[in-house]
DNA sequence: TAATTAATTTAACGAAAATTTAAAATATAA
DNA sequence: TTATATTTTAAATTTTCGTTAAATTAATTA
């Protein structure tokens, strides 16, 4: 396996500096986020294989970031920064879905060790899922599961097989044909498809009437972008 | 790292001042308990890196709360205390996961280098835990045990044959038959599986009927949160 | 062994969710 | 423009769920 990444979310500079430098002396790679908001992104572009998060964010409450990383990725290994005797913000972490909790002052060694533990028993859970990431849209084919801007969106069964299809066709254009015969086989109407499609942009799309991800490409079928 | 919480576990006040004199001049700081209810609920506010729990409390078998500290944090070190020749108690404790037993009466000295061995045993074996905890509940595969706010339910063999698969695939969708294929083998109705749910969901949910935990997802199985 | 208790299965029914159907409104292409 | 394709809407239909209670089976105890 090559180096595991590392994403540090802490708004103190010198603390990120501390933590890269331990780091990658550890042959780890770091990517880093000074907020919240900056490090749900940074964990969709750079898929991390753990997680150092400070709870004491600028922004976002930490544990709600927290909880958006956990739903986008849910074998992400996640570990708590926070200072001693935050009791109330342990516990509501540990309820979140943090893997381990460290409180500051800590010891670089001690702090490897969690990572090194985290690590593997966040790793040995799951392969790597095929994850489709698009704009503010997850879709983890795997778990059966979508997000919309880190927020769970749920889909009927037809919309999951419609929306799954989309998936592994990404980027190409899905003739309504081949939805149809594979979904409704020889029997079904394309009208039954064309309400499906709809309920769908409502859910994922955030101006439904002017899609950015589902596009229609009449006369034939549909692409997702 | 600072200083360690010790939690005091004994029914007779005149005990526990002597101990709590002796550990706060070593800079321990301790918490305390007179009852087996008191226990649990400052173990869960304090959070105390170890306990010294006197097996003979008034309320509650000491051995049955040495088992619910052990299942809300499975590697709190616990030593136990207690009079000279109870080997009945002693081999109860051991079994129930204490991790050192002293008998009364015993030289300060003494408890103190239990204390220190323990602590120090304790912080290195860390997170050899394959507990599910979410929110009030906590699950613990290998003793076979489930607890709401800190009380033991008691599962019937399918209620916890669905409930391990459950657990294991814990966040994931587990399909219908997925669930009916391992457990009722090829004959076997869902309609059994929907009743089991309703079980399950009646012992460990709040409000059954909008279940926090074992959520439905209509036309394809359930998932933990 | 019989009696008792606990666990599991089965069946029925109303409620909720998903799917289909049909028709009107809007957009697109020739 | 005209014809065709798509979106939107709402209601009808079907499927799935949760709930309940009784029937059956298994386990325990006297």
């Amino acid at each position: 396996m090559s180096d595991p990444v590392v994403l540090i979310v802490d708004d103190e500079p010198a603390i990120r500096r501390l933590l890269r430098t331990t780091l990658t002396s550890q042959s780890w790679k770091t990517v880093e986020a000074g907020t919240g908001e900056a490090a749900l992104r940074v964990a969709t572009e750079a898929s991390p294989d753990i997680v150092l998060l400070d709870l004491g964010l600028p922004d976002l409450d930490g544990v709600e970031v927290l909880r958006r990383l956990r739903s986008m990725a849910s074998t992400l290994p996640i570990i708590i920064l926070s200072v001693r005797d935050d009791e109330r913000g342990k516990v509501a972490a540990l309820e979140a879905g943090a893997d381990d909790y460290v409180t500051k002052p800590f010891s670089m060694a001690e702090l490897i060790a969690r990572l090194r533990n985290a690590l593997r028993h966040g790793l040995q859970k799951e392969g790597t899922a095929p994850l489709f990431v698009s704009g503010d849209l997850t879709i983890d084919l795997v778990r059966r599961q979508l997000f919309r801007a880190g927020v769970e969106v749920k889909l009927s069964p037809r919309e999951w097989d419609i929306m799954r299809m989309l998936v592994r066709y990404a980027g190409r254009v899905l003739t309504h044909q081949t939805i149809m015969k594979q979904l409704w086989g020889p029997t079904g109407d394309v009208q039954q498809l064309r309400v499906y499609i709809r309920q769908i942009r409502h859910k994922i799309e955030q101006k439904p009437d002017m899609p950015a991800h589902i596009i229609t490409e009449t006369g034939v079928g549909y692409r997702l972008v």
